[in-house]
Order: C-alpha cells, then sequence, then structure tokens
DNA sequence: AATTCATTTTCCATCAGGTGGAAAAGAGGA
DNA sequence: TCCTCTTTTCCACCTGATGGAAAATGAATT
C-alpha cells in the first residue's frame, strides 16, 4: 500500500529535522529505531541527491535541495490558504494573514485584504519578531517554553511601542495564558494603533502556522473577542486540516 | 548502491516542483519515464505524509511538510556560508553577507561582521528590493531578461538616495554589464555613504545566492574592484560546490 | 441520457532489489 | 599504543517493490 523505504527515507529526513537539522548516524538510529546498515543505505542515497550534507565530521544535515522544493511548496501554500482567509475577512470584516515561524521569525506568508477604506496591510513576506505580534505569540504558545526562552534570548525582545512586552517573565505567562484561551491578541504592541487576533492552525496537535485578523484598534476592540476567536479557531480547522497528511489513511 | 525507490521518489518531488509545484499523475508520468502505477504508489506515500496534497480535481502539488523541513535546511545554509563569508572579511576587512532571492525580495540569509570600528550591519533576515542593492543585481543579472523585468514591474523601482536607479531600461543596461563582468555594485544607491560589492554564488550554472562585501564609500572606493571580484569570485565558487548536489557520485 | 475518450486507480504474479545482522574499517581518547 | 565507540561495507535471504493490464472514474460530446 505504501512504499516501505521511502516512508524510511523520510523517517530520517524528519529526524534530522528534529535535532536541529544535523545530527550522527547513530542519533538517527535511536529516533527511528531502523538498523544503521539501512539507515545508512538511505543517507547515501539522499546525500547523492543533495537533500543531505555530510559535515567534515561525518555528521549528517538537511541538504539544499530541501530548500528549493521548500520555497516552490512554500509558495503553493499561500495559495491554498486564501480561501481561508476570505472567510476569515467575512467573519471579521478585517484584513486577513496567514503567518509561519521561520528561525527566529515570524514570516507573513499570505493575505487576503479587508473590504473596507481604512484596512491593515502588512506585506506577504515580510519579516517580524515573534514577541510584539499576536501571531507570534500563537506560534511560539505552540511549541516547548525552553525554545520560546531560547527565541527571547537571541531576538532580546526590542520594544516597538510603549505597549510591547519586553520582560521575558511577563511574555512567557503571556504564551502560557495564550495557550490556554486557545487565541493571542496584540493591542498596539508591534504598532500603535493597530489591534490584532490570532488563532493557531494546527496539524494533527501541532501548530504549523497562525491566522490573524488586525485592523484599527477601535474596530477591533468593538467585536466579541471570544466570539470572534471561535469563529476563527473553526475556519483554522478547516485549514489545518488541508495543510498536513491526511488525517489517517486506512 | 542507492535506494531505488527513494530515487524514484526524489524524482517525483522534483518533477512536481518543475511543473511549478503541481501537476497530473501522466504529466509527472511524461517527465519521469516511469509507469504509472508505480508512480501512483509513490504519490500515495508522499501523500500520506503531508510532502505531497492531492487537490480535488485529482492534480498533486507538493505539500506543508516540504515547508517545514526546507525552513529546517535553510535556517542550516547560513551555518555553511559562514566560515567562506569569513573568508570575505579577511579578503576585504569589510563586513561580508550572504543573500537569495525569496520572490521579489532580497532576503540576507547570514553576515559575518568586519572587526573594524566603523562597519555596515544589516540584520540577517531582512528585506529589501534588489534593484537597489548589489546583490539584488548580481541575483537578477542570474535570471531571464523577462523575469527581471517583471520583478521591477511590480516592485515599481522606488528612489532610495539619489543614485538609486530608478529607470528601468537603464537597470536592464546594468544587469547585462554586471553579468558580462561578474560581479555588481552599489554605489550608495540603497543607503548613502555606504558601498557593496557582490558576486553571485552558483551551483553548476544557476545562480543560487549572492555574496557581498559593503562598507563605508571610502573604504570601499579604495579597494582594487577586479582584484577584490576575483577573489570573492574564488570564495564564492567553493561555496556553491557545497550548495548543491555533488557533482556526479557514481 | 448515452457514448466516448482520457486519466487515474487498483490488482496481482514475478523476481528485482531492499533488508538487517554481523564483520571490517575508521576515528578519537586514555 | 591499545581500547572503545561510531561509521561503513558486505552478503545471503526473502520481503516487498515492480509494472503491465484491467477496472473505475470523470469530463466532454452527441
Amino acid at each position: 500500500m505504501s512504499v516501505q523505504s521511502v516512508e524510511r527515507a523520510l523517517d530520517v529526513l524528519e529526524a534530522l529535522a528534529e535535532h536541529g537539522g544535523e545530527a550522527g548516524l547513530s542519533e538517527i538510529a535511536a529516533r527511528t529505531g531502523l538498523p544503521n546498515g539501512t539507515i545508512h543505505r538511505l543517507l547515501r542515497t539522499l546525500l547523492a541527491r543533495g537533500y543531505v550534507r555530510q559535515e567534515s565530521d561525518r555528521r549528517y544535515a538537511l541538504g539544499g535541495g530541501l530548500v528549493r522544493l521548500g520555497g516552490v511548496a512554500g509558495g503553493m501554500v499561500g495559495t491554498w490558504a486564501r480561501p481561508y482567509l476570505a472567510q476569515l475577512v467575512e467573519l471579521s470584516g478585517e484584513t486577513a494573514n496567514l503567518a509561519v515561524l521561520e528561525g527566529d521569525f515570524v514570516v507573513y506568508v499570505a493575505q487576503v485584504l479587508s473590504p473596507r477604506r481604512l484596512r491593515m496591510f502588512a506585506e506577504v513576506g515580510r519579516r517580524v519578531l515573534p514577541h510584539s505580534t499576536a501571531v507570534g505569540k500563537v506560534l511560539l504558545a505552540g511549541r516547548p517554553p525552553a525554545e520560546a526562552k531560547a527565541v527571547f534570548e537571541r531576538t532580546g525582545m526590542p520594544r516597538r511601542t510603549p505597549n510591547t512586552i519586553v520582560d521575558q517573565s511577563a511574555m512567557l505567562a503571556e504564551l502560557d495564558a495564550v495557550q490556554a484561551r486557545g487565541y493571542a491578541l496584540d493591542l498596539g504592541e508591534e504598532e500603535l494603533g493597530v489591534h490584532c487576533l490570532a488563532v493557531p492552525v494546527r496539524d494533527g496537535d501541532r501548530v504549523v502556522a497562525a491566522m490573524s485578523v488586525s485592523g484599527p484598534a477601535e474596530r477591533i476592540d468593538g467585536l466579541d473577542r471570544d466570539e470572534l476567536a471561535e469563529g476563527m479557531r473553526k475556519i483554522a480547522l478547516g485549514f489545518g486540516g488541508e495543510f498536513g497528511p491526511v488525517p489517517a489513511g486506512h
């Protein structure tokens, strides 16, 4: 039904990715449970095609070929997202965005503009720091606290407006709250007068992206947050279903 | 020596990428020369793992899983580049950058700072328009003129300084010159007083990235451009060799 | 509706090719 | 140098991938 060696090659790539993109053969063996000989053969195949690199210390790392494929695939995610973002616009009347985490940055992947005259727009492709945005908070809330902490250490949480949360422990508490309530707010923390509400897009139980609506403070504050978040959650659920693997191919 | 079914799965993914990320089963068959049954089985495997999607019209597209792997791999490119960028710094005494083209933007992927007191720095991850930077010119000079032209149409080539080239035909001529001489200059076109020199990073004959050195106008202008460019070319060649698949593992 | 054609999906007998245990080679460390 | 841990190679076994051909699907045409 499914090609075993291909599945295993994917296991190897995923194991590498989970080790931060770099690992020794035996670390991969430990993680995948496959015998050394098998892993070595798969790695050689991936190596010959440029999807894996071998460092001078014989460790293996993800290769440049994946950057190319990922780039093409990334362009398409925006396309699939558009209908869902359009639903968000219909629901809220405000501009809707899809964002993912890339390294320490939040990257806006797709956008559908609000029909209103006064509307937000952030160019697609823009990179912002996670701590001052609703999408960033949602994305980090979906990862282990240690990882979020590391991001804050590296980025330094610079102040963007008087409302920006610049204290690390306050932010970690905020992430807990975000996880508990299922959505995040940005009340002029990135730009004064601009408020946002973001919800996670899940693939299984993994947070793979965030969807947000954003607009002028007065309009966003006029909406019922919990009701809006609930509607957004449903839309994000639909999109999440499309994002990853099919539920459970039997 | 190499796992056949894994190689074929990669052929399928590459065929999809070359079709713009989306194709029907028979289009993939035409491109790879594999029988339908085989391709279908491989696609099912990739589908189950989220590396391929199936659209409602039964066509196949690259899936979200590749975005995740590509993101991790992309982060590593910066790591591999650092030793080469350090060589550039040693050669020129100025800050060195690695940049790639992503959509209509130039993205800085990695940087090694100059040891000088007065030095350039552009945050890694920053996006700038191609027309006002040396790296942007190099990257666009490596693509078909029609594509470069389309980028200029969409971005509008806004003026950043009095030196910015804002005329499209002048810029297209500049790109020809860049391609002929093998390097590009930025003489205060993005920021007054900052000059840069950039060379292409090639994987085979494809321009996949650009490396640059940049610093205060007086210091950069004091260097012998052709000599510097020649040294940079050699370093970029070394890095280009690491970037893609190995030449020909027999 | 009924027919045709193109494309996708399923099936199954065959044997190519992947598998994994075990041995050899290599890299550090004491 | 010797010892230990990791990576790499090897090969007999037999699982599991293969691909041709038939069935199913769906879109277009009469």
